[in-house]
RNA sequence: GCGAUAGUAGCUCAGUUGGUUAGAGCACCGGCUUGUGGUGCCGGGGGUCGCGGGUUCGAAUCCCGUCUUUCGCCCCA
């Protein structure tokens, strides 16, 4: 016997109509916002990771070479597709340009909780708009995306910071620029590795420092509020003012949005990849465990790495489905899907062929309709309608045959009704609009 | 890549100090049932006990290796 590879996962199809059920919400919530779907091959050129994620990620791609000597890769993310994508046709498509995509991606890593080789990904990205009303708009995607699968302010909620506020904190620490990318990064990996580490790390980039910088970075994460934050800015220096005006901005538009009660200011968060530039967020279970639910920001210069002449301002996030099945899961809100037709044919031995006629009318006419494939008697039938789920009989023996008629049975309730066989599809339609059958 | 954990039917699990032909419940298929359904009763199919090697007269059971699962470390775009 042959089994899946590790970290990857068959759908059945009781799975594959829950994975549906939230591709189904992601789409029909991203329209609501007017962003357009795109689609994308899942095997790229190898250098187009390495460009933007540097050699070391290699190790943790699906890669190889392919027939025609090329180094390939199945797309780890979608970021670097969309910017090629975006960067090829940038100077015809109209700004802003709200794209998202539902796609396939995979990773070559150690298989665990919330995480495997192959997941399914929710990308959602605006590109050409550099004002903050981008990444509120962002935002409250993801806030309606979870809201609309049943999640609430008690059950989710979003981390929000600021690299522009941390590189002017920073800056003030004598941070240069140069060291930057390392304090930063060390500061993301703070979350889940002990102080001493981090000293170390800090030490090494800013040797004689590592201590007092850590001090300064805890008093940092502290903050919490947006008058606490304006506190430790100080208004008067021009840096900072826009820092405080843009923290102003977001706030006010995502209470307009309906989405701040989700939001949390928490500058712990600052993302491991060097390219964010700006606002950068991840959504969390309410307890804060487990893995992001959701994570994204502002990254204004990656479309320049990448296509080396488009200039354009970008921010984006994307949410996993794996971390987000869970999430749903164990708040019982996958509801179990059962997959059932809405008709199902019961007729008599000699009345078999009649009734094909029937089911053939009938799925024409948009309903799901099942029927016995082997022949049996009507208890079997009746057995079988009953275990199938569906909501009607449609009951054809000899003597509807001679009149004309189907008896139309509610499953349900067992009511039964008798129309002409002319009429089916419009009763059948009466009583989908009704939502049941009337008692006689 | 490292550490721990587990692996018996599609699923959840029994299986005695190593001892005939490895069991149960659920699920699946059929019969009772050729004009009224999910219940009931009866029956059936399905396992090289993860895989390979070793110890033994004899291994699901003991030993070694390996693969896979789950959890943690690393990493987390």
């Amino acid at each position: 016997m042959f089994e899946t590879l590790p970290g990857f996962r068959d759908f059945p199809p009781e799975a594959c109509s829950r994975r549906n059920h939230l591709f189904r919400v992601f789409r029909t919530v991203a329209r609501a916002f007017d962003f357009k779907e795109y689609d994308a091959p899942v095997l790229e050129p190898l250098d187009l990771y390495v460009e933007k994620s540097g050699a070391e990620i290699v190790g943790q791609l699906f890669h190889f070479e392919d027939k025609g000597n090329r180094q390939v890769a199945l797309r780890p993310e979608m970021t670097p597709t969309l910017a090629r994508m975006v960067a090829a046709s940038a100077n015809s498509l109209p700004k802003p340009i709200k794209w998202f995509n539902v796609g396939e991606h995979f990773r070559y890593e150690r298989p665990q909780k919330g995480r495997g080789r192959s997941f399914y990904q929710f990308n959602a990205d605006l590109l050409g708009e550099s004002t903050t009303a981008a990444d509120a708009e962002l935002l409250a995607l993801l806030v309606a995306i979870f809201e609309t699968l049943g999640l609430g302010v008690q059950d989710f909620k979003i981390r929000l910071s600021d690299r522009n506020t941390w590189i002017f904190l920073l800056e003030e620490l004598g941070v240069s620029e140069e060291i930057r990318p390392a304090v930063l990064n060390a500061i993301d990996k703070s979350e889940r590795r002990k102080p001493e580490q981090t000293i170390e790390s800090l030490e090494q980039t800013m040797p004689g420092k590592g201590e007092f910088l850590w001090d300064k970075i805890q008093e940092i994460k502290k903050i919490d509020s947006l008058d606490a934050l304006i506190g430790r800015l100080k208004s008067g220096n021009q840096k900072a003012d826009k820092i405080i005006q843009d923290w102003q901005n977001i706030t006010d538009l995502l209470k307009a949005h309906g989405a701040y009660a989700y939001i949390t200011i928490d500058l712990s968060i600052v993302r491991g990849l060097a390219y964010y530039t700006g606002f950068v967020y991840e959504a969390f279970e309410a307890s804060g465990k487990g893995r992001a639910l959701a994570g994204g920001g502002r990254y204004d210069h990656l479309l320049k790495k990448l296509s080396g002449n488009v200039d354009m301002p970008a921010c984006g996030f994307a949410i996993g489905d794996m971390t987000l099945s869970d999430c749903l899961e164990s708040k019982g809100l996958l509801p179990k899907y059962v997959m059932t037709p809405d008709l199902y044919l019961i007729a008599g031995l000699n009345e078999q062929k009649h009734g094909i006629s029937l089911v053939s009318q009938a799925r024409k006419g948009g309903f799901s309709t099942a029927y016995s494939l082997k022949s049996s008697g009507f208890g079997k039938q009746f057995k079988d309608a009953g275990k199938s789920g569906a909501r009607y009989a449609l009951i054809l023996g000899s003597e509807e045959v001679e009149k004309q008629n189907v008896k139309i049975k509610d499953l349900r309730n067992a009511t039964e009704t008798t129309v002409s066989q002319k009429s089916l599809l419009a009763k059948l339609e009466e009583f989908d609009a009704e939502g049941g059958i009337q008692p006689a």
